[in-house]
DNA sequence: GAAGAGTTGTACT
DNA sequence: AGTACAACTCTTC
């Protein structure tokens, strides 16, 4: 009891989605890490290895989010918002920032320097970047609605940039 | 349209 | 505590 680093159990789940496999870590408060829909489970899981080292599969503990999820990347119009995330680990700026991200509306774009308006900074936008760029919860925080004060699509991270595309013109035709 | 400078925040050493 | 890095935005050529 030393440490007051609590080390809370972590359970995780991995399951198939229209897009692809998803997988998801999450604690008592909420989910702490979640990957983006990947062609196979290894690959959702090695996008959260970190947290999946001593997490114990439990597919129960995210019933919800599973189905919240899966809706999403059928192009159900489901709120992730309503799946709870911890971002304990995380710092002030970063919690504000992804808050704000999950109130985008679905279809709807806004800039960085608007995120980090809404973190505290509008001069912050590099930050606010930041923060979406160490976001862990993927999906949950819909940071593919966040694009550059210009309109391009800027970031995220490569492999992400055709997803973030593709996940636009989903919520956009909606 | 393209290039360079400026600011803020996080992570690592 | 200081240094290095980053998914930005604005001003200027």
């Amino acid at each position: 009891m030393a440490k007051k680093n609590q080390k809370i159990p972590l359970t995780y789940d991995v399951f198939d989605t229209d897009m692809g496999w998803v997988a998801l870590v999450g604690g008592d408060q909420g989910i702490v890490r979640a990957s983006l829909p990947e062609s196979t489970p290894e690959t959702a899981l090695d996008f959260v290895q970190p947290e999946v080292n001593g997490a114990t599969h439990s597919p129960e503990d995210h019933i919800d989010a599973r189905m919240l999820v899966t809706a999403y990347c059928a192009g159900e119009p489901v709120d992730l918002s309503d799946i709870p995330i911890d971002t304990r680990t995380a710092t002030p700026f970063f919690r504000s920032a992804w808050d704000a991200c999950r109130s985008i509306p679905a279809g709807e774009t806004r800039s960085y320097g608007w995120l980090a308006e809404q973190a505290g900074n509008v001069r912050a936008a590099r930050g606010a970047g930041q923060a979406m760029a160490r976001n862990k919860l993927a999906l949950l925080v819909p940071c593919h609605r966040v694009v550059s004060s210009t309109g391009a699509l800027h970031g995220f991270g490569g492999a992400g940039l055709p997803l973030k595309s593709r996940l636009l013109s989903m919520e956009s035709d909606r």
